[in-house]
DNA sequence: GTCTATACGGAGATAGAC
DNA sequence: GTCTATCTCCGTATAGAC
């Protein structure tokens, strides 16, 4: 914070680091774009939201597209990825093996659960970003292999039915339809949670007495 | 720029009846949604597309929620409801038990297969529609009461081991949860086709041998 | 049934002061 | 780092002519 009026009260015009900025214009507009969507979301009201001017945001951000990318890249990358499941300590993660699958999804449907913001925000943006148009098109478009791709870099401990990791592609992608799928359904009524719905998924994707240890 | 040129050539100001310019409308508005999202959608793109001024599309519509309405009502709602799958004359819909389950997903996922802009278009609203504000969000929240009991308007034959229809509830949620999630996949690349992507999931969802004549 | 004209507000973006 | 002012364009909606 920078400086003082006179008589000690705080200024109108706030002044923060590029950091701090950031960090409330990231919060703020993920709110804002998983309510509105990309193209429903509005310079100013993400400006109003922060607390600057519109032209003060645009110091940030150079264009509102230019603000997208900020959001995709920043917040939803790379958040609860395999890696964070190993460093959760779940002892299923740490099975010397190598990682569950079943356990990783758990992981993930339950951080999920706590940030619908974020599971909003991705619903949206990625049903927007079928246009080709869109400036996340190529993001989302090329999810399902960088998601492969990513997951690969992990041990797997899989059943012997199941094959190598290599042949678990399609469930790998199921796994990621259904749980769209459900997230998708979490925001309906009659209320049906996430974990809930997975919890039914599970079951079907991963089931007795194939995967009986695996889990 | 009105009326009949000199040469007797056509004019450029064409009179159609209501019907022709609601299914007009109705079609463009259509593609545009699924392309922009409601919010994104402008009423002047619309015009342009069906040919005629701004003005002379909201003296159909109304407003631009008018238009969003008659969008969502008049052409998704019913499309490929039950009853069409047992006029379709398919051997598992005409089954003197009754119809069969996993034979109307496999209806449903061929038919939204043949229409992709229809399908895009409810994935963008279905997602927008998630906020409280947006003007479909009624419709969508309420849909999965609505799709139940429009199921269970149908006599279908399920295998003794799942019980009675009552009981399938939530194998019918996981259905249409897994249909939404293919369905977004397939928008992505490597392209998953939606009758590939739903193969997959019949298989678990309607698991042998318990499903096993019962498809 | 369709148009032109117009009202009015809001959008994104830039220039330049402080 | 943040503002005000301003440009230019586009948004929805209405009035009234043809």
């Amino acid at each position: 914070m920078t400086g003082t009026t006179t008589d000690g009260a705080p200024r109108r015009r706030v002044r923060l680091t590029r950091e701090a900025r950031t960090a409330q214009i990231l919060e703020e507009s993920t709110r804002l774009v998983s309510q509105h969507g990309f193209y429903g979301l509005s310079l100013q009201d993400v400006a109003n939201a922060v607390g600057i001017s519109q032209a003060g945001l645009l110091h940030y951000v150079g264009t509102k597209e230019g603000l997208l990318q900020l959001i995709v890249e920043q917040r939803y990358d790379r958040r609860f990825d395999p890696e964070a499941y190993i460093a959760s300590g779940d002892p299923a993660a740490t099975h010397p093996d190598g990682a569950s699958f079943p356990g990783y999804c758990r992981f993930l449907v339950r951080n999920n659960a706590a940030e619908p913001q974020l599971v909003r925000l991705y619903m949206v943006l990625g049903a927007e970003a079928i246009s080709p148009e869109h400036p996340a098109h190529g993001y989302f478009d090329v999810r399902p292999d960088a998601t492969w791709e990513l997951y690969s870099r992990t041990t797997w401990r899989l059943p012997p039915e199941v094959g190598p990791w290599e042949d678990a592609r399609g469930l790998v992608e199921m796994a990621i339809e259904a749980m769209d799928g459900v997230q998708l359904r979490s925001f309906r009524s009659p209320a049906v949670s996430m974990e809930e719905g997975w919890a039914r998924f599970e079951q079907v994707l991963f089931p007795s007495p194939v995967w009986d240890g695996y889990r």
